[in-house]
DNA sequence: CTGTTAGCGCTTTCAA
DNA sequence: TTGAAAGCGCTAACAG
């Protein structure tokens, strides 16, 4: 059996009580007992059971992430920055994975408030947050990430997904791009149906049309990137230029171009959202939108930890707050066609 | 105040021991109080505390997994597969990340330990295993995956790194490629070491002995994979093949072979270990080793699950296994050059 | 500065 | 088939 504050104590010669507040650096306690407490703590190695000490005192220093999926580099970056911030203040991060379901999502969550977290961070998994109502109700603070979710109102941190695409296709357009194809995520998903008004806003600006068969909408997967760009690519005529809507679909779509390379004379441009790891590797000229990621994970965990202090606290929660974070221009295009 | 069990008796007209029985599906309880407790439950939304019940239980059903990068594909792979294995046995995951610092792998596995986790699976930090030794005395059950810890003695999971690469480079051998470069990673780990012993020991077969300078080590990341393929396809003469330790790596690689695709007159061949989402993408030819990353973690999640319970039946605990999963080569080369 | 004591929410003998 | 009561390991009044 493991060592509790008990053996500590009576080896100590000391009350439970007073080993306590040794381990909680209580300030009213003499240096001599305090010494002899940590000496038999180290030498038992004892460890507090957070367990009971989360029985007590009812918070366990721990913060739920949930993921749509986890073997997935933009959400795992995202929990990455969470996991920074969370650290730093002695919190700890539990990750779960709703399987892009909304009913695993709310086993998920009933997990973790069977477990007692101190809050949540959600990446919802889809765009109706009917099913997240219950989480006003318990009252546990919430914090969204990536994703809105209509009808659930609750802090929320995300990037200007409709600007950012707006702003990298009006580069595209002054610099002489016109014939754009579209390669679009589930539109009941947030991000993806601003991406896609901010192309559509972009191009109507230059009183531009696009050919309706140049936009595909998959989901936002390598594979269905590549099968979304082979039918434009294929189609007659095909779209100069493409916009792709997340960086899994880009690399998609990059691995189909790179594979057809041979069969074209002028390269298919390509702008994306996302910039990360490989969205350079592939040599094919592109215009990507970076996400700040680690920030929007660092950011939600500060939001979400105000929340659970105040609450703590029982001073009044504050409105939500939808927090928008800056997107940013990245060219990788040796030649400069961009 | 979350509704707790008392509250359901107080309603249900019984006492908490009858509850807590018809919650926990005890047969000995009548077909009436059964369905009263019931409906109160669910009229209340009662939900166990599952911080009190593991107080009195000892056990959380829950599992730590320490990665030593979270953002990071095959680790988190890893982790789908033991959570996928885990929640079937109704088990939890609780992902932490060690920065590959042992240092912060010991603190991880401190706080793992205080939250009374049943088990953890690490992938170690480091090739040295004498950090690990204190688990041991705690007797938490322990699986390694993906690497072992020289001195720590105890389950692990992990692929035939040294015949799989053996196989990859002997059967090029056969195919006539003579001129071989190597791009490893930190000899200290496991993996790249037998990797590392593999390259070699097909190569001395057929009497080769690679040039010094075409041998490289680095860190496992992406940039360092671009800086070693910079090196050796600078170095004159270049080599004319290049086997890469790992997936990360032969993405950096490749990048740097995209980008100066037009400045060779051949190209250089690539095997490398590993293939994942992105290994067929950059259109250079190469043959990878496929490690089955899903099944290292739902093997490990099923050793470690053993463990948990023949430990709380207090039976003896089987000696360490240590399984090695097959890999399988995997050849993206339209034009069959390997 | 330190000890006594009650109790967090649940499970589990033991007794009925 | 059910209830009473003890106790898991810890914290926090309260008392001294």
């Amino acid at each position: 059996m493991a060592v509790t504050i008990k053996d500590v104590a009576k080896l100590a010669d000391v009350s439970t009580a007073t080993v306590s507040r040794v381990i909680n650096n209580d300030p009213r306690i003499s240096a001599v007992t305090r010494d002899r407490v940590l000496k038999i703590v180290d030498k038992l190695n004892y460890k507090v059971n957070s367990i009971a000490r989360s029985l007590k005192s009812n918070r366990t220093f721990t913060v739920g992430f949930l993921a749509p999926e986890i073997a997935n580099d933009f959400f795992m970056t995202v929990a990455q920055g969470v996991e920074n911030a969370l650290r730093e203040r002695g919190y700890n991060l539990i990750i779960c994975n709703s399987n892009e379901s909304a009913d695993e999502e709310v086993e998920r969550l009933e997990l973790l408030i069977e477990k007692c977290v101190d809050g949540v961070i959600i990446a919802p998994s889809s765009g109706s947050g009917a099913h997240l109502r219950f989480l006003q109700q318990v009252g546990l603070p919430t914090v969204l990430v990536d994703r809105l979710a209509a009808g659930f109102s609750s802090d929320a941190v995300l990037v200007d997904n409709a600007t950012g695409t707006y702003k990298a296709i009006h580069h595209l357009l002054k610099r002489g791009h016109t014939h754009f194809g579209f390669i679009g995520g589930d539109v009941s998903l947030t991000p993806f149906r601003e991406r896609y008004q901010g192309f559509m806003h972009a191009l109507s600006e230059f009183g531009i049309q696009p050919d309706p068969a140049h936009i595909k909408f998959g989901d936002y997967h390598v594979d269905s990137g590549y099968a979304m760009m082979k039918q434009l690519a294929e189609h007659s005529p095909a779209p100069a230029s493409v916009f792709i809507s997340n960086y899994f679909m880009h690399i998609g779509a990059t691995q189909y171009l790179v594979e057809h390379r041979s069969q074209r004379s002028r390269p298919i441009f390509i702008a994306s959202f996302d910039d990360m790891a490989l969205s350079a590797v592939a040599g094919v000229p592109s215009l990507t939108i970076a996400q700040p990621v680690l920030q929007i994970g660092s950011r939600a965990a500060q939001l979400l930890l105000e929340r659970i202090e105040l609450r703590l606290n029982h001073n009044e929660p504050p409105q939500p707050r939808i927090e928008r974070l800056p997107t940013r221009l990245v060219f990788h295009d040796r030649n400069n066609t961009a």
